[in-house]
RNA sequence: GGGUCGGUGUCCGAGUGGCCAAAGGAAGCAGACUGUAAAUCUGCCGGCUCAGCCUACGGGGGUUCGAAUCCCUCCCGGCCCA
């Protein structure tokens, strides 16, 4: 970052630029204050890494003097956009939604500054317009303007179109135009003339400049980011367990700093250039030290580091940090009790009675009632696998169990499921 | 509203009266090897009081010694017609 580079040129340079709907796109971030949006959706009660990019560009946009506009979708929200979706999405009610809303947008404002004179950051609901406009005012004014033809053409709802067993219902047909609508009202409002968003949100964007120009007669600009995928190829946020939230509640930050710690190799650069705001000079050392001592794993940790210093602060970040460490080294019995107190701070707790652990609890009831397994079929399982250890040495016997004898340090039993699940069983009372 | 095809475990998807807790694939979990990586290999992958039992193939009812499989009905979805 800094002055010295353009803002356009840092986000090329970083490869975090996907498309863009005119070459002036340039001109515009590297010239004077403007504002810009991006639109989050609310259909969760956190944002998650995925959404990181979008944020980090509202924060760019803001360091270079414009003004980011954050719009967390009440309103767009309760219809559900068919991008990247396979299917019909279930409509949430407006309760969840506006819960969401208000964790989404205290997360938002952790990251922009919303007192920095003209271009303090905002962040808007688009419920409060959406909601207000007629039904008649809508098909008249805005729907006139859109061409079904060209609607079915677009990807997200043509191949909702060709699925024989999928159709798209009308609701999310109409999702565009609410979107765009969103822009136009930006644009109206705030002389928003740039949207950003990831490379799945084109057809919607592209759609709102055409409303612009066909009601305002004026330009208005796009530009998209490259969808940061994982090493399996998959999107951010998809699958139930391995989506990494930013809510702490949701994702502890023990578990968010490992998450980064062991990405792959052929992702590290990207998610550096991504999540980061790690410079040019340092990004390509790093580089290189992938490229040719992999497993000192340089780039991981500095990856891990920044992220989660960003995130969830420095403190956390440097707790997590001597608890992975402290984890993962092979004599947890040798700790300072500090240390291990440190390392297991951010662990989840499992309390059981002095008089339980006096007469002994079964590792499969253990680990179960510790939530390390879901059933205790499961835990038998791990168990019997070998991959379930008591203060760091394998137990694989389904019939052993723990007792207080296995008190250590601090007074603590530390469970521990496969390579990096730790609970720590605590004596109550 | 009519016709038609379909609804199977986390997902995709086979199964069309018993051999079905249900093929195969993916995801996930554990182990081995490594670098808390990838690839690969092995095992697991509904629950429980675990050589047995219980719950499950959209919901409910029925036929049958026996049903994911047949019948009725309802709900939901696709396509075609109105």
């Amino acid at each position: 970052m800094g002055d010295d580079v353009g803002l356009y040129e840092e986000m090329m340079s970083r490869g975090l630029i996907a498309q863009v709907t005119d070459e002036r796109v340039a001109e515009i971030l590297d010239g004077s204050s403007i504002s810009a949006y991006i639109g989050f959706d609310p259909s969760a009660d956190s944002l998650h890494v995925g959404h990181l990019v979008q944020i980090f560009n509202l924060r760019r946009l803001q360091e270079h003097g414009h003004r980011p506009i954050a719009v967390a979708g009440g309103g767009t929200g309760l219809i559900g956009d068919p991008s990247g979706k396979s299917e019909e999405r279930n409509l949430l009610d407006s309760e969840v939604l506006s819960q969401n809303l208000i964790k989404i947008r205290a997360q938002l404002s952790r990251f922009l500054d919303f007192d920095c004179g003209e271009s303090s950051a905002l962040v808007l609901n688009n419920a409060d317009w959406l909601g207000k406009i007629s039904l008649i005012d809508y098909l008249r004014d805005v729907a006139k303007h859109f061409s079904v033809n060209q609607m079915v053409a677009k990807d997200s709802v043509k191949s909702r179109l060709n699925e024989r067993e999928q159709g798209i219902s009308f609701t999310e047909f109409s999702y565009m135009l609410l979107q765009s609508y969103d822009f136009l009202h930006l644009f109206d409002n705030f002389a928003c003339r740039l949207q950003m968003g990831a490379s799945d949100q084109w057809g919607n964007i592209t759609s709102g400049i055409e409303l612009i120009r066909k009601m305002r007669q004026q330009a208005a600009y796009g530009l998209t980011t490259p969808l940061v995928l994982k090493a399996d190829g998959t999107k951010f946020g998809k699958s139930e367990s391995g989506t990494i939230w930013i809510d702490p509640e949701k994702t502890s930050p023990y578990q968010f700093y490992q998450f980064f710690l062991r990405a792959e190799d052929e992702v590290v650069g990207g998610y550096l250039r991504s999540f980061t705001w790690i410079g040019e000079d340092e990004l390509s050392e790093l580089d290189l030290a992938t490229a040719e001592q992999a497993s000192k794993r340089l780039a991981q940790s500095a990856l891990a580091e920044a992220v989660t210093e960003i995130v969830h602060g420095p403190e956390m970040a440097r707790k997590v940090q001597v608890a992975a460490r402290a984890l993962f080294s092979e004599d947890i019995l040798s700790l300072s009790p500090d240390v291990l107190e440190m390392a297991i701070e951010d662990a989840p707790v499992h309390y059981v009675s002095a008089d339980a652990l006096a007469r002994g609890v079964g590792v499969v009831d253990l680990f179960y009632a510790a939530g390390l397994a879901n059933s205790k079929s499961e835990s038998r399982k791990v168990i019997a696998q070998g991959g379930a250890y008591v203060n760091n040495s394998r137990v694989s016997d389904i019939e052993a169990s723990v007792s207080s004898g296995d008190l250590i340090v601090g007074g603590v039993v530390l469970l521990r499921r496969g390579k990096k699940d730790y609970v720590v069983v605590r004596v109550r009372g």
